[in-house]
DNA sequence: CTAACAGTTGAACAATTGTTCATTTGTTTG
DNA sequence: CAAACAAATGAACAATTGTTCAACTGTTAG
């Protein structure tokens, strides 16, 4: 039960345990936090749509549906970059595709994967707005 | 002027310029392409609410306004850890603060973060379904 | 069958990233 | 002023990531 005394702590402990921390409010956001595996899910889905070659591919998916060999064209990049951004996309079950020969074809596997594009692509412009708004007043 | 023979090219060559693309397809999905830097943006965006950490702080402040120490708390982590993190979010515009004494609140900046974070969940939740849904016809 | 081609994949490498540790800044209080 | 505390920050480090290179699978056409 040895009790450290203040005067041997020069820095921050390793977890923020002692200090004013409003309790009340911390227990309600937790209890309202959704479960760990689904902060996980949403933290992976973002982040497969935050590397700019996969945000390309979404993009341009969202428009027409192509095989990796007009994704690399589209992109300037190989097709081997393009495949395996392809599997992870596809890992996530944010694209579908379809073979065709010895083509393989690849299309958003569902709407919502738009939707959010389209709000993430409000929010920029938004942002855009507000930069050349703010001064007045 | 030395041209290559076919035969010294065992695999692809960097990019991919000469095989069957569809030529019209390519430029009529490049040209509905939102710009270079509008793209970086999206990317950039996405991938700042794709670590787990950001995830949390971001839900964390969709219901309440939070200092330091409370995220901290909440997330088990340092306030160090936090701090970098908020940086972050600060920078790309996706949190705001307010400075109270020693303490600094943060808060979301605009309702599009929730949008994109409810949308995100919208899309996850139908995902599970999908998945058990799967097998009959 | 063989050559050519679309696509996939594994290994390796460089680049980026998140956390920790330690220090610093700025504010409040004794 | 000095001690205490919240927060911010820089350097260092381990871990992860995206691309390239090279090889391989499977399909089509001569």
């Amino acid at each position: 039960m040895e009790k450290k005394e203040a005067k041997t702590l020069p820095y921050e402990s390793d977890v923020c345990e002692a200090s004013y921390v409003d309790q009340d409010k911390v227990l309600s956001v937790l209890r309202g936090m959704k479960n760990e595996s689904v902060m996980q899910r949403i933290a992976e889905t973002f982040k497969v749509l935050g590397d700019p070659t996969r945000t390309k591919i979404i993009y341009a998916l969202s428009s027409a549906e192509l095989c990796v060999c007009d994704l690399a064209s589209l992109l300037a990049t190989t097709r081997s970059a393009i495949s395996h951004q392809l599997r992870i996309l596809r890992n996530m079950r944010l694209v579908k595709y379809r073979k065709e020969g010895k083509m393989v074809f690849y299309s958003l596997d569902d709407g919502h994967i738009r939707n959010l594009f389209n709000e993430c692509l409000r929010h920029i412009e938004e942002e855009e707005y507000d930069r050349y708004d703010t001064g007045t007043s």
